[in-house]
Formats: C-alpha cells, structure tokens, sequence
DNA sequence: CATGCCGGGGA
DNA sequence: TCCCCGGCATG
C-alpha cells in the first residue's frame, strides 16, 4: 500500500495527525527525484530546496552590548560571574539524577500532596517604599494551576530582590506586577512589561517536603516545637553590597523618572530567563546594569542535607531556555509538514533552525 | 492554546 | 535505525 494514505483526514484542531499528503508536489509521478520524501538509500539530503528562501526568516542575532550604559557613574563594573557562580554552586559531579534517591514515595502512591496547609512566607515588606503599596495581589500561595509538578510536592515561586523587599509570589505574572508598580514605580495600568522585570526577580523551589519535615511545627504536631520556624530563605542576600550600590540611595519609587531606581551592575546574572538572539524590540533603557540584590556565598549552615539551593530540579532551577528562532514547524505549518526538518517531523530538537 | 521536544514505543 | 506519538513544559 501507499505510505501516503496511512494516514487519515482527521487530525485538523490540535495536533493534525499526520498528512503526508504533498501539496506542492504533484502526485507523485512514477518516480520522484531525490528529494522525495524519505528514500532508503541516503544520497544527500541537504535540504536544498527552495525552503532556503524561507528560511531568510532568521533574525538578526547578535549583539547587543549595554554595558557602555552612560548612566553608570562610577565603573561599578566588578563582581559579576562571582555572583553567577555563587548562585551556581552546583558542580559538575551534581548528577541530580539521584532526585528521588531519599525518602518521598517509596512505592506508595501517595495522595496527591495536599494536606498540610502549611505554607506562609514570611514576607515582610518594610522599610522601604512606604509610600504606597499598591497593594495588589499579594501573597496568595496555593492557588497555584499546577496539578502536578513533575516531582511531587515541589513549588515554584518568585521571589522579588529588591533589596529590602522580600516578597513573594507564586507566579511569575504577579511578581513582575509587584516590581513594576512597586519597585519601578511603573503605572499598572500599562502592564507594558519589558524584560526590566525579569531581572529583579528570581524563581525559587519550595520543597514542600522537606519543608513541613524540617519545620513541620506549623502544625501543633509537635510540643516540642520551641524551634525557630526559620524561613527557608535562599535569600542570601548581605547588607555588604549594598555600599556600592547605593548609587542612587535608596531605591524604588520613581513615578516620575523612570527606572532609574535600576542599581548598577554590569552583570547581568542571567538566572535563568536566557534572552538571546533576535532582539527585535529595542529596549528604551539599557538593560544590563541595574540589578541590585546580590548573592553572596551561602553562608548559611545547613546541616541538613537538604539544601535548597536553586538549581536543580524540574521546572525551577534550570529552566528550559525555550529558544527563540521558529522552528520549522512554525515557518511552515501543520501543512507542509513535509518540508520540516526530519528531528522536527520527529518532534525532536530542530535541526535546522537550531537556536 | 500553540509550540518545542524528551522519552518511550513500534516496525 | 527509522519513524512516530504521548505527554509535558513553556510562553
Ligand atoms: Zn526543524
């Protein structure tokens, strides 16, 4: 039988099945030429044809340097990978594949994670901008979409970094809102988000298990419970950096300058969000300076081994980097199927418009 | 909801 | 090895 018909009609909304049917090419005559659809014997199939012509879509990669900002007073340039590499401490041998190597489902199916109602962060937002918080959403942590992570028990929030503001949220829509009506002291009513946001903010990993076993004296479980319900803070944050970055003094609240509250760092700690390749919007402020929180070694003594350093593990830590560029599913569509690269047509990595 | 892709499965 | 899909993550 002809390959060509297995597949059927249906498909259509979500996901078109498959249709391998060629639109350009006209049925097939006896024999097609090479670059048929997938012959036996390989000849090289460098995909030649006229997708070239599409594929002139790439962008305009390349450079962006802001670091030449002006504003920057003071070469305040310094410190950078230090950060990052504090932040990364994991090293090389950190195979996390042991991730469910203790406890936590051993076999049992275990519920879905609920109960304990446990959760608050400790968020005190003080100090600084007086002035007027917005208010707006603030912490409301479990009404999180998330069905299921990956693990189970493991929660995503975000954290602001501004520096006297530890507030956190649990998505990432509403702490971007936070820092921009708070911190940058940006009209809510835009919700014009440029990346600005994006760098004030920093994903962290709430395991719930680990966290209602170390301080499961939210419930009166335990009489013993004279223990400090410590907050599990990766906030590692120290009062040192400060000095430097007191630039503009304090910061926050800028209603009518705009982000000029923005600190100054040349390092752009690129925590996870990887904005790369084609910028087609022109960032009206220079990015790369500002960031003001900093993160020093952990110091803290954790004398469990439950670290929560964030970096490992599903969704928070590393985060898929999400490529930019289209892929060819997306340049050609649903119907020329054929025309995509084969890792494509195999929903595998692209090939072709690898990013 | 659409896209991208891993991991796994069938021939 | 080729081919494909379930399902999930992400924006
Ligand atoms: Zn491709």
């Amino acid at each position: 039988m002809t390959p060509e018909f297995k597949n059927s009609t249906a498909l259509s909304q979500a996901d078109e099945k498959k249709q391998s049917e060629r639109e350009t090419l006209p049925v097939l005559p006896g024999d097609q030429e090479d670059l048929g659809t997938g012959k036996p014997s390989g000849h090289a199939d460098k995909e030649v044809m006229a997708a070239t012509v599409l594929t002139s879509l790439s962008t305009s990669p390349l450079v962006l340097y802001p670091s030449s900002a002006s504003t920057v007073p003071e070469p305040f340039s310094k410190t950078c990978k230090e950060v990052l590499s504090a932040s990364y401490s994991s090293s090389t041998s950190g195979n996390w594949s042991w991730d469910a190597s203790d406890q936590s489902v051993p076999s049992t199916p275990s519920p879905p994670l609920s109960n304990d109602a446990n959760k608050n962060f400790p968020l005190s937002s003080q100090g600084d901008d007086v002035s007027e918080d917005v208010t707006e959403t603030t912490h409301f942590m479990f009404e999180d979409p998330i069905p299921r992570k990956r693990k189970n028990s493991m929660k995503v929030m975000f954290k602001c970094l501004w520096k006297n503001c530890e507030k956190v949220l649990s998505t990432s829509s509403g702490i971007q809102r936070h820092i921009r009506t708070v911190h940058l002291g940006r009209n809510s009513d835009s919700d014009y988000s440029d990346g600005e946001e994006d760098f004030y903010y920093s994903e962290i990993e709430v395991n719930m298990d680990s966290l209602s076993e170390g301080l499961s004296n939210l419930t009166p479980t335990s009489p013993t419970t004279s223990g400090p319900p410590p907050v599990f803070p990766p906030t590692l944050n120290d009062a040192l950096h400060s000095e430097h970055i007191s630039v503009n003094g304090q910061q926050n609240q800028g209603p009518s300058l705009l982000s000029q509250s923005a600190p100054s760092t040349l390092c752009h700690i690129r925590t996870d969000h990887a904005y790369q390749g084609p910028v087609s919007h022109v960032r009206t402020v220079s990015i790369g300076e500002k960031r003001q929180p900093a993160a020093s070694t952990h110091t803290t003594v954790n004398k469990n081994h439950t670290l929560i350093t964030p970096a490992p593990k599903s969704t928070p830590g590393s985060r898929k980097p999400r490529g930019e560029a289209k892929k060819c599913r997306k340049v050609y569509g649903m119907e020329k199927r054929d025309m995509w690269c084969t890792a494509c047509r195999w929903k595998k990595a692209c090939q072709r418009f690898t990013d």
